[in-house]
RNA sequence: GCGUUCAUAGCUCAGAUGGAUAGAGCAACAGCCUUCUAAGCUGUGGGUCGCAGGUUCGAAUCCUGCUGGACGCACCA
């Protein structure tokens, strides 16, 4: 509970109200009080400019004086929290009662643990979010990462407020593009199955390389993919369900999963998961080999076992991958999924006057868009948009979504607001549109729901030969330089100790007892150097990651990233390694100091600091920004944006760096102590919140 | 050509939705490890907020134009 700006706000409410003769509400209030860009301005302020609406008119340093004047005639009802009222400028400036103000924080702190900073809103939301959803034709690079790690951040942001979420990966399992690589595939006589058992992913990717490389000097190829996708595409919709049956099939599908999911039995993380393995299932006697080709390319059905089974490897090797790195689905869906229907919403559009044929093709006229949107192509196959437009109403109907999040980058914002727009014809035209019920309900209610959390491009990353790079091989580079560190680290640290029992030794000669401190130096350091090979491996992985992570989520998402390897490698200042040695830095001093958190929380001692201590206006400075963290997740989630907290989270991080360097606490009395534990739990319990909101790996050690 | 979007220190980016003196980190230079992890800390230098207008008490932030970049614009996703 915020009681300093509580009681600012009854305050100046009152004020108005009985000076002024004028009602404000609370929210109204609330948006009067401003934070000063400065804290020698105070830590709350009321600018002049905004109260003309409520009785304070004049120029605004005339008004602030009346302001003031009347705030300073009744301090008293806030002199239990506040020390002073100063005027400057325009400005009323408020100053907290500091000691106070940090022991409320670190007690709310220490008392709520990781629940602390959660902003939970009056009404909790039901949040689908897409993300991810890399194409399965192409191997996972860099690009996929962001969509990746920003939906994931955002997942769990929203969790975080209570929100419900339902973590989508929405694959790119069709299209021409797996008409080309099943091209590729029947073309090519040279392939080695032998390699394709050992690592399909990669013989897919120099299948697809191969295949966009002739089909620049050979027309024949994409009239053979566009001829083999249609093959596909036709054979799955031969004994196909009604879009209307299939969505009161599915209604309210979502609940249960949900509810398993959120109870987190892993019976229910396998079945969420079902849909895929399903359609994935793959007759036992049919192998990949030189003697079946003639099975897969020759007949509709053999094309479509060999797109499962291209589609079920490459699923395999996501999986392994998310893993890696901590992201996970509560839904996999495709795009296959949806094209059994797209011929439905092609005729419901068409019959209901919203689309029209164009050159052969179906298309859709959004207001406000020029480019006209296409539903269909004149060959009758689907196209992206179209699977897209059954796919939202698909999970409408499964999970009665407020919010449908896409984390798709910004070069498709057109698609999304064709997308989006012709939601928005649905809604308008609801009687007018020839389709069932089921349909109409679900169709209808969508407008105005769907998000597109763009971001921007990641520019100029290449390797030293080819262009795309692999995102496991990108993780191994950060490992290594993080592992490269690690062991420069370990190697001074080695000196040092031997130096130090050197000179222990020749101390003890000398008959000058200091046994003890050597044992403890030697204990403590040995714990860093003691770190088996293992941990070394985990340790340098994890610091990879977390630097890799925080390198996409550190700025806002709509700008481009100028990729450098120089900048990610680096784990100095602005990085994610930075917080995590903060972090490591906190646990080691906590351990040092003995510390019981349960003590803690009983003990009223703990929360008492004086404002005479030397460390004091720093200590002030930390809190300060600890309390912050409510707004900081509240505005995170009102922009879809992550790096609010990577900045918050820097910011504090070095706030408390430059605490831990001026102020030494090994030594002093306990009751000195005692409150900055509770501090330092403080700061540890906010960067640890944040860092598992980022998805970025914690360290106990480093 | 039309549309979307961006332009802040040498480089990478913040800038609380229009408010007080535009801030960090890298890089450069000068310092700090016999005392809690130097992946840290301290200090110095570095700015016409792309350019020109406009809106008002007040603009890096809003509107218009220009310049420059990125992305997108009919059967790819």
């Amino acid at each position: 509970m915020d009681i300093f700006k509580e009681t600012l706000k009854t305050f100046i409410v009152n004020i108005i109200k009985e000076e002024k003769k004028i009602d404000v509400s609370s929210l109204q209030a609330e948006k009067l009080i401003k934070n000063p860009p400065d804290d020698s301005f105070g830590d709350y302020c009321l600018a002049a400019y905004y109260m003309q609406n409520y009785g304070f008119q004049g120029k605004p340093e005339t008004a602030a004086g009346d302001l003031y004047n009347l705030c300073g005639r009744r301090f008293a009802e806030i002199a239990g929290l506040f020390d002073k009222i100063e005027i400057k400028g325009a400005y009323v400036n408020f100053f907290v009662k500091r000691e106070r103000f940090v022991s409320e924080v670190v007690k709310e702190v220490v008392d709520s643990g990781s629940d602390y900073g959660r902003d939970v809103p009056e009404k909790p939301l039901t949040a689908a979010i897409d993300f991810s959803s890399p194409n399965i034709a192409k191997p996972f690079g860099v690009g996929h990462l962001r969509s990746t790690v920003i939906g994931m951040s955002l997942s769990k942001i929203y969790e975080f407020c209570g929100h419900k979420v339902i973590k989508i990966n929405y694959l790119g399992d069709f299209g021409t593009q797996f008409g080309k690589l099943i091209t590729a595939f029947c073309r090519y006589g040279d392939i080695n199955f032998s390699e394709f058992e050992k690592d399909p992913v990669k013989v897919l990717y120099e299948l697809y390389v191969r295949i966009h490389k002739d089909e620049q000097t050979d027309a024949t190829v994409e009239e053979e993919a566009k001829k083999r996708f249609k093959t596909l595409e036709d054979f799955m919709s031969l004994n196909k369900r009604g879009f209307e049956e299939y969505l009161g099939a599915i209604k309210g599908l979502g609940d249960k999963k949900i509810k398993n999911i959120f109870s987190g039995s892993p019976e229910a993380a396998e079945a969420s998961e079902s849909t895929v393995a399903d359609a994935a299932y793959i007759p036992e006697n049919i192998k990949l080999s030189e003697e079946n080709k003639n099975l897969f390319c020759g007949t509709a059905e053999g094309q479509y076992n060999l797109w499962k089974i291209f589609r079920k490897l490459s699923i395999e090797e996501f999986k392994r991958i998310y893993k890696s790195i901590g992201i996970e689905f509560d839904s996999y869906e495709g795009e296959a999924e949806s094209a059994e229907f797209s011929k439905d919403i092609k005729e419901i559009l068409l019959k209901s006057g919203i689309a029209e044929i164009s050159e052969g093709a179906a298309i859709v006229n959004v207001k406000g868009i020029k480019a006209p949107a296409l539903i269909a192509k004149s060959d009758g196959t689907s196209l992206y948009l179209s699977r897209d437009i059954v796919t939202v109403i698909s999970r409408m109907a499964k999970y009665n979504f407020d919010k449908m999040i896409y984390v798709v980058g910004s070069e498709q914002a057109l698609h999304f607001s064709q997308l989006f727009g012709i939601f928005g014809i649905l809604k308008e035209n609801a009687e007018k549109i020839k389709a069932g019920k089921n349909f109409k309900h679900y169709a209808s209610m969508i407008d105005g729901k769907l998000i597109h959390v763009k971001f921007g491009r990641i520019i100029g990353m290449s390797t030293r030969k080819g262009n795309l790079v692999f995102l496991e091989d990108y993780i191994e580079e950060a490992r290594l330089k993080a592992l490269e560190k690690l062991e420069e680290r370990l190697k001074i640290l080695e000196n040092n100790l031997s130096v130090e029992i050197k000179d222990a030794a020749k101390k003890l000669s000398e008959g000058i007892e200091e046994l003890e401190t050597l044992t403890e130096n030697v204990e403590q350091q040995s714990l860093i150097h003691g770190q088996k090979k293992e941990q070394i491996y985990l340790t340098s992985l994890k610091v990879g990651i977390g630097a890799v992570i925080f390198n996409d989520l550190k700025t806002r998402r709509t700008t481009d990233v100028n990729f450098n390897w120089d900048n990610v490698l680096s784990f100095e200042g602005q990085t994610g390694p930075y917080l995590q040695y903060t972090v490591s830095r906190i646990n080691s001093l906590l351990n040092r100091l003995d510390v019981n958190e349960t003590d803690l929380k009983n003990d009223a001692q703990s929360f008492r600091f004086s404002k005479n201590d030397a460390d004091f206006d720093d200590i002030f400075l930390i809190a300060k920004q600890i309390y912050g963290l409510k707004t900081a997740v509240h505005s995170a989630v009102e922009q879809n944006e992550p790096s609010v907290l990577s900045t918050f989270a820097l910011d504090l991080a070095s706030y408390f760096n430059k605490y831990y360097q001026n102020h030494r606490l090994i030594g002093k009395n306990y009751d000195y102590v005692k409150p900055r534990i509770a501090m330092l739990v403080s700061v540890k319990t906010v960067l640890v919140s944040i860092l598992n909101l980022l998805c970025i790996p914690v360290l106990d050690k480093m």
